[in-house]
DNA sequence: AATTAGCAGTCGGCGGCGCAGAGTGCTAAT
DNA sequence: ATTAGCACTCTGCGCCGCCGACTGCTAATT
């Protein structure tokens, strides 16, 4: 792709402009690296490098700034990460268990010491209840109009409100149509229950029309209550020491989508196959983020997915720091968490 | 305090800076309030107003702006707090009602009700465990050498790290132990469980000084730990919204507190024998929040509160509608966490 | 004594100007 | 292919001066 050279010279620019935030100037690089030749060689190297689409300058008569071509092919190809000297995964490790006493708390210890760590904020989501799996769903009579569901899912119950039913029906009755709804519905996720599905299988279960309607909207609704997934975000404010954030216009939006859960949880889908990987300015699907960089790890118990742990930092990030730390919790979350599930 | 004209126009001032931000001229006073007097003799009294600490200049051809002291006095004294509509009181209590499944979900619904309510960032700092009532103190002996600790207090558990004893330690004595400090510490809040009192009472009961030592930093270390409050904020980024927040310097210490729940939840400390209140600039105990007004309620369960809801903004803020929406919610919240433990 | 019209005085905000410095691209030589 | 040298470009910054917004004061009025 790029031979040795414009390698060298592309990642001492990154690099360069990952500590001081400005424009690289060609004298700034060949400080950084000997490579044997002058700063106008190195001129002459970096209008390629920017013609290649690697970097980009804000100015005629300004240094030049990486692109996110340029922070990929960083992130594949050029970068040597950090390993974690044994008293950081120490001191790591005790920060997550001195909260160890439940999943919630666990979590967002772990949130926190990401954050500390490197200084930018954290965001974990934990995995979309769509992705759950529905096991059954069971009515409670609590009258002979008025019944309340549950709805067990392989990672929980959910209680859901009491609903008057528009005709009476008998325990035995209420009891073999969960059966039949169960039987037809477990094992399927719960995005999978589409409405049409819901719609089959109540209508062939429901004594009358008006029983099939309530039913049918009270799964709907209760199942779309279910499917809110949840989202910690630990020190929002480290953003703005950033210097790419020292204006309002920038920083606005980003803090506005770290406000939305929902948002946020979209932008961290875990890739299905890796473990950790990193999201690139344009690369995220929304606007808003072009200016940022999100570091990101799975974590879960017995090899299921149960959220993602994350940095969000300015696109000019110490990448070969932030992919080893957000490892390494992830990893150690997993641990925690399957200590506590046994 | 003030005679009648005085207060007019200083509730003229506040409101016509509350819509606009800008210092207030003598001339918007007379646009804004018919006194049947002009702007020459307004002048006169805005004047001696300034003398009396409500208001000041920031240059002085300018026009005034509030102090905090005129905010104070106008919430104490001038203000006339709206009336919620029936429909408004509908649809906020709904907003609560959606997520009453849990505690913890109800409590994040009202802070979600009420950022979007009034588009300022919300903020609940439940009940600080330290206000937790002690009851009794268990070992569970993992080992010879090994033991983890359980204390309970009225409204939780908290289980403690395990514990390398530096002697071997027989049930039956840990059990006489815990038997013993629980006697002696049981019905205190985790407050009143001083330093000097534990060494004290846990002298008396070890066998050994070192054990001893042991065992009081440890129960040290987990009340010092089950004593971290939890806090959820909702909105941070609608400050951003404010023009007082323009500039990052003003803005980032406020979001750095906001980023830390121990600080918020120190400022936002209940007022013994009020329902609700008004903290306003300087009159907080935080350097960084002399920008900001805090409008809040407590909230609880059967007389014992349990926490408080508050919405942080400008101290330009329209109190006539915070007071009465926070008041609202948290009162609509003690409802439904009263029917929730029902 | 309170109020008022009129007016001089003050100060911030803003746009225009010019300079210094940084860094490039080009050229001609090696 | 590499390099020294140099002209050129562009930003950032400080400076200046004007405009306009308000005030405080004075002297007249009720």
């Amino acid at each position: 792709m790029l031979d040795a050279r414009k390698g060298r010279i592309l990642a001492a620019i990154i690099q360069e402009y990952i500590r001081s935030t400005e424009p690289v100037a060609s004298d700034a690089v060949l400080r950084r690296v000997d490579l044997g030749v002058s700063s106008a060689t190195i001129r002459h190297e970096m209008a390629t490098l920017e013609e290649l689409g690697f970097l980009s300058q804000p100015h005629t008569s300004a240094g030049r700034v990486p692109t996110d071509r340029a922070y990929r092919f960083y992130v594949d190809s050029l970068l040597a990460e950090e390993r974690l000297t044994p008293e950081e995964r120490q001191r790591l490790r005790r920060q997550i268990h001195s909260l160890a006493e439940e999943a919630e708390r666990l979590i967002e210890g772990a949130a926190r010491a990401l954050a500390e760590e490197v200084h930018y904020p954290s965001v974990i989501a934990m995995v979309r209840p769509q992705e759950q799996v529905f096991r059954h769903l069971r009515f409670i009579p609590r009258d002979v109009h008025r019944v309340q569901g549950l709805i067990v899912t392989d990672t929980g119950v959910f209680e859901g409100q009491p609903v008057d039913l528009p005709e009476a029906i008998d325990p035995e009755s209420l009891d073999r149509l969960s059966r039949w709804i169960s039987g037809a519905l477990g094992g399927l996720t719960l995005a999978e229950i589409t409405r049409e599905r819901l719609e089959v299988v109540v209508g062939e279960a429901a004594y009358s029309d008006r029983l099939f309607n309530y039913l049918r909207r009270w799964i709907e609704r209760e199942l779309r209550r279910a499917a809110t997934g949840r989202v910690v975000v630990e020190g929002m404010s480290l953003l703005l020491a950033q210097p790419e954030f020292r204006h309002l216009e920038t920083i606005s939006p980003i803090l506005s989508t770290l406000d939305h859960a929902d948002m946020l949880a979209e932008l961290m889908r875990p890739i299905p196959g890796r473990t950790a990987w990193v999201t690139i300015g344009s690369e995220f699907a929304s606007a808003s983020m072009v200016e940022c960089s999100l570091v990101a790890a799975s974590y879960g118990v017995e090899g299921r997915t149960m959220g993602t742990l994350a940095i969000l930092g300015p696109r000019r990030m110490r990448y070969e720091r932030a992919l080893p730390v957000v490892r390494f919790l992830a990893q150690n979350l997993s641990e925690a968490l399957t200590h506590l599930s046994a």
